[in-house]
DNA sequence: ATAATTGAATTTAATATTCAATAAATAGCC
DNA sequence: GGCTATTTATTGAATATTAAATTCAATTAT
């Protein structure tokens, strides 16, 4: 299973952590997204909710650098939702380029709904690991998740 | 950072594990694709190329299974590398209903000018961690991987 | 005050992704 | 041999995603 590549011990190692890490996540991200489903929620709607529900109302700007999405990703998500009436745009007065989301009522209500076979899931795919394991993993994921220094400009 | 829920020392850990898994393999997939945008291949054209190029001939169907992706999804891809003529299918004559893809020379070509970048980028990710704690996130992630056990049906 | 710049959001074009429906080919069975 | 079910691939609709170009608002520099 994984790569047939040939190569150095080094290279070797590298190429099957990062391919384990990359299926991992997929795999237990799917997982855990089948419990939106019933919802008609997608990952990424899910994940705004998520954000405006625990966090409160948030710039758009905010919203894409929290989740790690562009700009244009952020703009149509958040058109899906409000067609939905799930979140709404207010634009606000101080700077008027700044647009703040809210949740509505009903955005509100179906989080509250949806959270808890999200929370179980998330938590009978984590269960695979004891908890030492687990704060064992979070800690090399804070390594690998680091953006290494920039060196230029 | 993360998340804001508060809840049991279970609950939490779970969502948090689970937050930098997902975070980790989504920044670190990000920064390595990048290696790949300037021959204008995108992560899943890569991930065929590779699997064509280190195992050989594959049918659309098994290239599904091999990128956890849809059959609609595979077929699409293979459009767009055909039109590249980074590939080609082949009908079976034994069960015309398999597409055999073979890459071309020009994939083949590619592959090749485009994988050192690629390798080199996925050992600058990785080697953030030390040998030893990167046959630690193998074994972490191998279990986390894992599909449950099929309950129903 | 005007010009240039920065910053937020949108739009557009291209690709990806899933799901559901369909078509085409084969396999199994009676 | 001919129906039926299964399997492979394609298509279409809906959503996602990015990058680049554009618009509009606010700020900075001259």
């Amino acid at each position: 299973m994984g790569t047939r590549y040939k190569g150095t011990e080094k290279e070797m190692t590298a190429l099957n952590t990062f391919l384990k890490l990359v299926r991992a996540a997929e795999s237990t991200l799917s997982r855990v997204n089948a419990s939106l489903s019933k919802s008609n929620l997608t990952e990424s709607q899910y994940a705004i909710l998520d954000a405006l529900y625990h966090i409160g109302p948030l710039f758009q700007k905010d919203l894409g650098n929290k989740l790690l999405k562009t700009g244009g990703n952020i703009t149509l998500v958040i058109d899906n939702l409000e067609k939905r009436s799930l979140v709404i745009r207010e634009r606000r007065a101080q700077d008027r380029r700044y647009f703040t989301i809210h949740l509505t009522k009903q955005g509100k209500s179906l989080f509250q709904k949806v959270f808890p076979g999200y929370l179980k899931s998330v938590i009978a795919e984590m269960q695979k690991l004891s908890k030492t394991d687990q704060v064992e993993l979070q800690r090399l994921c804070k390594v690998i998740g680091l953006t290494p220094i920039n060196t230029k400009k």
